[in-house]
RNA sequence: GGGCGAUUAGCUCAGUUGGCUAGAGCGCCUGCCUUACAAGCAGGAAGUCACAGGUUCAAGUCCUGUAUCGCCCA
């Protein structure tokens, strides 16, 4: 036997064969037409950008086996492909974890090293450590144009943030503004919404007594945060509040304070919630920041950056947040102004990123006006220029745009995009009249008039002491504009840009944008995006937004939304709670295909994928579900070789469409079945269903029957040469279609299919173009010549009768080797259909001869099976009682139906309303039971 | 509080527009090292389709409600 493939399945080596082919052919490369690429039309995928500071999960696995799925497939059906991959900054998650070394290694804080030294050490950082996640993406089998690795903060993308920023200010769409933000007190910046986490947890309903300043008693509040107290401004309630009508207008008096507030009425207070008074604090509350805006309150600020109370907290200034909770209680209490203390669940928020608790916290912050742009946004996927699939996750994109709030971007950190603004102390003349936030056309007198082209100022009044400020936003590329504004005594904004303000722009930016490059031209619109569904509104819905701004056309036309990967126990993966699998583990263990595979296969339209974690020999976490890809990988190894030991010397001239057998035929037509399914699936956003109907068409019709067939016609030299041809055409078809799913053994196995037959295809029925390696092979087209249902009709009939006698066989427990006769009667057109094909039956059941017609009476000492229309007899092996307990059950089974189906047309309004074809197949069923029900019953009578 | 989803064999999941006896893989049971594959082959057992109503000739599938679990938003 000669040595074609070794009889190992070794992943390892695989990987490295295929990984030597693609870097040596350079296909991940895309190169648009006008600058030499292939003039097809393009296929784009842009990665959702992994933060460099991760490292990678079973969701970057899966998220990118997917994209890589849709990548192959594209590209070997002849499109100009790209997969654009990179990273992102991810602004705070990466200037904590460097903040942190710096802290536990030197014991400083970035302040005692300063911004400049800062950035360097980030960016150190990044240089060690960002690339890993690419490197791992490599062990995946990502097929990434690695040349067009972008990183959010690179040229490229800094260019089109800066012009995004610039064009927006000119808008309008930008502006300043003291608001309620969400604050984190540890990383000390602003987070938006979305970075902002709710969790349940026990806290307590304190009951404070508010005194009437009118002596005429008190009032009582409750809360959950007694300490913001003391930035109350007034108390409100319900202006249906019965009982209250006559308290609105009074003040009562703030206890630890010397203020005195206001009842108001306002509708935001719930009836019969708590006390049915509510305190206000507008600024460090949301809804009673509303309440602020609506009553014209003032809004006290009590808190400090770092979450101490500031020195509008009177005596408590200084006092960290819960220590002044503490010590307020207790003074109320020393007071006798708390009434109970109550136990209480409620919700709070907590920061995703340093995971201290969050302040609604007043402060000046740069904002996007995002109701245009979302307008635009919803439009554009009410009319499917933007498609979601699943369909669902539409509803859940259109909703959060619909009730979108105007999107906080700055952030008080160092490491990202700086806000390209100046501010400068405004002394000149009042009369432009400006209000805040208003865009003014106005020229600096140090700057010249070309120079003015380049500026756009925005009025900004300081709230406290009504000075005026200009904030002047300046183009890119004009460092000069940059120096004269500060010699004149403009700061530059110390702030950076929130990172998804960039990853906003990732589809367009990283082609190119605002130049117009080749790039842009042939790439974008992106075709699909492949992401969780956790990221909709944070980042698909901003690209959304930012690709209709800046290019005036959607950044993508699919959404694929895949589902979340849980542990066994349905709980989320994670190192906290060591549940978590690191792909690479799975990779070293199964190999890089059989993770693919396992993938692929979970993927349904679930909106979560359970993997139950087992631990390894080494104590890693593992899965036994992988186990299905090793398999099928190994299946797939073995079947290609035992297919190429027998391809040795195979002439592709010597292939006849007129000498087809039956089995070459069937095949075929279950190949152009497989092709046109898995085609379809795919394009429809399809992963686990097309991967199966590949399973069953490789293992339970390729490998359990057609090469047992082809085994005997291998002695047979009229036989042989038909024989080869077909499977090296099937196998090659096989091999391609699986390559998106698992690359690296299909690459593999495709190289050895050249070297044994490098010319394949069927003679003037099929072909499938030659080339050097699968990755670029033509993926089949549809093959509807090849479709043959009388063919696959006739198989169907034989694999029944040979699976009758097998059972029969198992039955009687017949050794494997020990050859039987066997026998059948059935209909004329079936019986001809099984005596032309005997050969098929006896090779397969194990016997010495089998015979067919409609006239075959149940030989002595045979036991009689019915299937379908036929009762199949296997000679000489009867056991009386056996035979008779199978009968019996054989009996009471078809008993069981017959009582089925003729209750059911026993029903006159079954005949009458059911589809005639249906009452029509329903007779004929109750028919052919009735025939099944008398041979039982006569041969259980033969017996007895 | 609002929205979305899940509940089908011991486990993980399929099940298209309602239509013959609800499927797969793993696990389990029986028998096989049949020279491609024991990571395999041949066969078998195993399900009150969460629960309660409803629509229909017919419901795992459509409608309503309930329970449990999960996610998102407020």
């Amino acid at each position: 036997m000669p040595e074609i493939l070794s009889t190992v399945y070794d992943p390892v080596e695989i990987e490295r064969i295929a990984d030597a082919i693609w870097t040596n052919g350079n296909y991940f490369h895309a190169e648009p037409p006008a600058k030499g690429g292939k003039d097809a039309p393009a296929y784009t995928i842009v990665i959702p950008p992994p933060n460099i500071t991760g490292a990678l999960h079973m969701g970057h696995a899966i998220d990118n086996t997917l994209q890589d799925i849709l990548i192959r497939l594209k590209r070997m059906q002849g499109f100009n492909t790209l997969w654009l991959p990179g990273t992102d900054h991810a602004g705070i998650a990466t200037q904590s974890v460097v903040e942190k070394r710096l802290r536990t290694e030197h014991g400083k804080t970035r302040h005692d090293v300063g911004r400049e030294k800062l950035l360097e050490m980030i960016w150190q950082w990044k240089d060690q450590y960002g690339n890993r996640i690419l490197e791992q993406l490599k062990r995946i089998g990502a097929s990434c144009d690695w040349q067009r690795t972008r990183f959010t903060l690179d040229d490229m993308c800094a260019k089109a943030v800066r012009h995004t920023f610039v064009k927006l200010f000119k808008k309008g769409l930008i502006y300043r503004g003291k608001r309620l933000v969400n604050w984190d007190p540890i990383l000390q910046t602003a987070v938006s919404d979305d970075e902002v986490v709710h969790k349940t947890v026990q806290g307590s309903f304190w009951y404070i007594k508010y005194p009437l300043t009118d002596g005429s008693g008190h009032i009582t509040i409750a809360t959950t945060r007694p300490e913001t107290m003391l930035g109350d401004t007034a108390v409100a309630v319900n202006p249906k509040e019965e009982k209250a009508a006559h308290l609105i207008g009074k003040f009562v008096k703030l206890p630890l304070t010397d203020r005195e507030i206001p009842i108001i009425a306002d509708a935001h207070v719930k009836r019969g919630e708590g006390t049915g008074f509510l305190k206000v604090t507008p600024a460090h509350d949301p809804n009673d920041y509303e309440i602020g805006l609506r009553h014209n309150l003032p809004m006290l600020n009590i808190m400090t950056d770092d979450a101490k109370i500031n020195e509008n907290g009177g005596k408590y200034e200084g006092l960290d947040r819960f220590k002044a909770r503490k010590q307020i209680v207790a003074d109320l209490e020393a007071q006798g102004l708390l009434e109970k203390v109550e136990p209480r669940e409620h919700e709070v928020g907590h920061s995703d990123r340093s995971g201290d608790i969050i302040e609604p916290y007043l402060s000046d912050q740069w904002f996007v006006k995002v109701e245009p742009l979302a307008k635009r946004a919803i439009e554009v996927v009410e009319d499917d220029k933007i498609k979601f699939h699943p369909q669902r996750y539409r509803k859940s994109y259109l909703d959060w745009l619909g009730g979108i709030r105007d999107w906080c971007i700055s952030r008080q950190l160092w490491w990202g995009h700086r806000i390209p603004v100046w501010h400068l102390h405004w002394e000149g003349p009042k009369a432009f009249g400006a209000t805040d936030s208003q865009i003014v056309r106005l020229n600096l007198p140090f700057l010249s008039p070309e120079e003015n082209q380049h500026i756009i100022t925005q009025v900004v009044r300081e709230r406290e002491d009504g000075r005026i400020f200009l904030a002047v936003c300046v183009d890119e590329g004009c460092p000069n504009i940059e120096k004269k504004l500060e010699a004149h005594g403009a700061e530059h904004d110390p702030d950076v840009l929130d990172t998804w303000f960039s990853s906003a722009l990732w589809p367009h930016s990283t082609l190119g944008w605002p130049e117009e490059t080749d790039e842009l031209k042939c790439y974008y619109p992106t075709s699909t995006l492949v992401t969780a569904r956790d990221i909709i509104t944070l980042w698909v819905s901003r690209m959304v937004m930012m690709g209709l701004e800046n290019m005036d056309e959607v950044p993508f036309a699919d959404v694929f939304i895949h589902g979340t990967i849980l542990d066994g126990k349905g709980e989320r993966m994670s190192k906290s709670k060591g549940n978590g699998i690191d792909p690479i583990d799975i990779i070293n263990t199964y190999g890089a295909d059989a993770m693919r595979f396992s993938m692929a296969q979970m993927t349904t339209e679930s909106q979560d994928i359970k993997l139950p974690v087992t631990k390894d020999k080494d104590g890693r976490n593992v899965s036994e579900k992988f186990d299905i890809g090793r398999n099928f990988c190994n299946k797939l190894w073995n079947a290609s070789r035992f297919t190429m030991m027998n391809l040795e010397g195979m002439d592709s001239g010597a292939f006849d469409v007129e000498k087809l057998d039956i089995t070459d035929k069937w095949i075929l037509s279950r190949l152009a079945d497989t092709v046109a399914d898995v085609t379809e699936l795919l394009e429809n956003f399809k992963f686990s269903e097309p991967l199966m109907v590949l399973y069953r068409f490789f293992w339970n019709d390729f490998c359990d029957w057609y090469l047992e067939w082809a085994k005997a016609r291998m002695a047979d030299d009229t036989q042989k040469p038909i024989a080869q041809n077909v499977l090296a055409f099937v196998l090659d078809a096989i091999l391609r279609m699986l390559h998106p799913f698992i690359p690296f053994i299909t690459e593999g196995i495709f190289q050895k299919l050249n070297e044994i037959a490098p010319n394949r295809g069927l003679k003037d029925l099929a072909q499938l173009t030659a080339s050097d390696a699968i990755i670029v092979a033509e993926w089949p087209k549809r093959m509807d010549i090849l479709e043959s249902p009388d063919v696959e009709e006739k198989i169907s009939i034989i694999q029944e009768v040979v699976r009758t006698i097998r059972e029969v066989r198992n039955k009687y427990a017949i050794p494997p080797n020990k050859k039987l006769a066997a026998s059948a009667n059935c209909p004329a057109d079936i019986a001809k259909i099984l005596s032309d094909n005997a050969n098929l039956v006896t090779q397969m059941a194990g016997l010495t001869e089998f015979t067919c017609s409609p006239d075959a009476q149940k030989p002595e000492n045979a036991s009689a099976t019915i299937a379908d229309q036929m009762q199949v007899f296997v000679h000489d092996i009867i056991d009386k009682d056996a035979e008779l307990k199978r009968l019996e059950k054989q009996k009471n089974e078809i008993l069981g139906f017959i009582k089925s189906s003729e209750g059911k047309l026993s029903n006159e309004n079954f005949v009458s309303r059911a589809k005639p074809e249906v009452v029509a197949a329903a007779r004929d069923k109750l028919a052919e039971l009735k025939e099944q029900l008398a041979a039982v019953e006569k041969n259980i009578a033969d017996l007895n």
